[in-house]
DNA sequence: GCGCCATTCCAAAGCGCTTTGACATGAGAG
DNA sequence: CTCTCATGTCAAAGCGCTTTGGAATGGCGC
């Protein structure tokens, strides 16, 4: 069923039965009833291409999956991402579409779409330090929001990010507070922004607290939970091994108790793990009876949010950019006691 | 850029230019190289909607994603599923587009993505038992591929799925083999058609050892890290608590881990635990030192393959039906071992 | 009865592409 | 030297929609 074969149907010009579906005020409301009733009858919906094509938008949002240089890892929060996204493009008659892009075809992945006009807008994921997409974007024309930030830039753009350095101070300055002097951090990426801004959070508190920073204490990776237990295990078999762990995520938590189990630590008693927690529907770290001690932020919700802001800024292309900085939640659970002497027996 | 304006510069009319650019025979390849290096110089790519509204295709597919009846979870092989699809896609020049929808208006949300023309196939997730999904798409005419089966109806349709009757009934004769009797099965949600089968895998082993069927040792839940916590430890606080447990997925076994945890019970020789292993990328099981002893099948390889089958299916819509089952395979981990009685000391 | 607005509707153009059917051009056959 | 026949190119129609500009219709005041 197409608008021509509705409108014969109907017996009223093609022009009348697109007015009054699309709410135009020309048409009486008795004609308008008339074609509601008769599109949901025959199941008729306006061919998408052919209205964009019309309109010149598309009436989609873009969402670039860069895959990792070794071409493996995909982001576990994707999914959760996505879904608080798609509330929102949803209620505002958004399609989602994704595309997957390895690192060397990345500008030409964004100029395609552009191109192409095959979004709308689009959310930029995972910025980087300087990140080149947000004057490439910027240039070509295409509406976008960021998903974080990317520091090194002079551009105005919007984003929205958690505050990750404080997140990182904060926890560590939690963990000092219990006595704890040697305290790894296990980080994500840093070539990632968000994991630069965790970093420095974290060395900010320790410098505050006149600790050193051992550098054999920092590692940064790819959040997989075999990172979490590789790096931690390294960790505690060194020398002076730390007594708490910075993690970057829950995925990688769950490696860092693996670490701890596999030397018959106790977590919360001989070594003690603060983790980011993106409130993965999936790994729901709880609020009434938490896991692990953690700062969370829902990235569904960061989704969602970010949605919103994108439509708008698709919507009116000339208002003022928006930043929008969320603080992390600091939830205190079963996995962190006070520092223990390693000598100390229970 | 668009088609007129590059066949003006080019002093060659739009059709031979398109001509040129879709490869067909009648145009000199002296001429098709220039109008290549043109549009390549220019960062013209055709409208993606105007080639669909010419063509009639377009040259995207969908993904139908379900929230679950509380409206929360979000599947984790989600992320790892679309990344493999997403190659497959990409290579043939297709677009990849999602659709998030709540249970109820499932049906209007799949006739309305028919009505618009906004995809030209897509790929059916988590099919349940006599799933409606898979007649609404045949009457409708859209061309589809199921990731997994639907018992229960007599159609005929193309799907991939991993012989998880199979994968559940040799993990619980390995389990019965090492002298466990009581084996607690943790599984997915049964509304879905894989949880039926493996949970019939898992009852057909119990019955040929000569065990016994206890409901007490069998739930089924979303597969989430608290999920599969809540449920081993109900049962490990049982009377008669079992001594195994054949779990559905990683990310729950990982729950099920934590409830040895909190009991001081060692996986692997107090409790051992199989579960099933989809490969996702943030938590590889790895198979040069497994975590878990797990049947495994990458979820990712799956998501590539469906994508190749659907687009074969809408390029030769009148070829017979393909049916692809595929074996897990099942690797031994540390985290089972000899059934011990509970009252053994070490 | 006439003119004048609102109101309601319509025909046609245009969005950027593909594709049909036709048309020049030059080479080879007679 | 003309007649075919590939070869390479083009103008125009059409895909299904929105939207502009115009045209009927009917109610009202004069």
């Amino acid at each position: 069923m197409n608008l021509k074969e509705l409108s014969h149907l109907l017996g009223i010009s093609q022009t009348t039965v697109s007015r009054a579906l699309n709410g135009y005020p020309e048409v009486s409301e008795a004609t308008r009833a008339r074609v509601i009733a008769a599109a949901q009858a025959h199941n008729y919906s306006p061919n998408t291409r052919a209205q964009g094509l019309a309109t010149g938008h598309s009436r989609c949002i873009g969402h670039v999956i860069s895959v990792n240089d070794s071409g493996e890892m995909v982001n576990p929060i994707f999914g959760d991402f996505m879904a608080g996204a798609g509330e929102t493009y949803a209620a505002h008659g958004y399609d989602m579409m994704m595309t997957r892009v390895g690192a060397q075809d990345e500008s030409d992945t964004y100029r395609n779409l552009q191109a192409r006009g095959a979004v709308d807008g689009l959310v930029v994921h995972a910025p980087r330090n300087s990140d080149a997409r947000l004057p490439l974007l910027t240039e070509i024309g295409l509406p976008f929001v960021v998903h974080g930030r990317s520091t090194g830039t002079d551009l105005d753009y919007s984003w929205l990010d958690v505050n990750n350095r404080r997140a990182f101070q904060d926890a560590a300055r939690y963990l000092v507070s219990l006595g704890h002097s040697r305290i790894g951090l296990i980080n994500g990426q840093e070539t990632l922004d968000f994991a630069i801004r965790r970093r420095e959070g974290y060395v900010s508190a320790l410098a505050e607290a006149g600790l050193s920073v051992d550098p054999t204490l920092m590692v940064s990776g790819e959040m997989t939970e075999k990172y979490g237990f590789a790096s931690a295990s390294a960790m505690l078999d060194l020398p002076n091994p730390p007594s708490a762990f910075l993690v970057s995520s829950i995925i990688c938590a769950v490696g860092v108790r693996r670490a701890l189990d596999a030397r018959d630590l106790k977590q919360g008693s001989d070594v003690s793990i603060v983790t980011f927690d993106d409130c993965l529907s999936y790994f729901a770290n709880g609020s009434e009876t938490p896991v692990f001690t953690a700062m969370q932020s829902s990235v569904r919700a960061a989704g969602a949010a970010l949605a919103q802001m994108l439509i708008d800024r698709i919507n009116t292309p000339d208002a003022p950019h928006t930043q929008t900085l969320w603080e992390a939640d600091f939830v205190i659970g079963p996995s962190t006691g006070p520092y223990k002497s390693p000598h100390t027996k229970d």
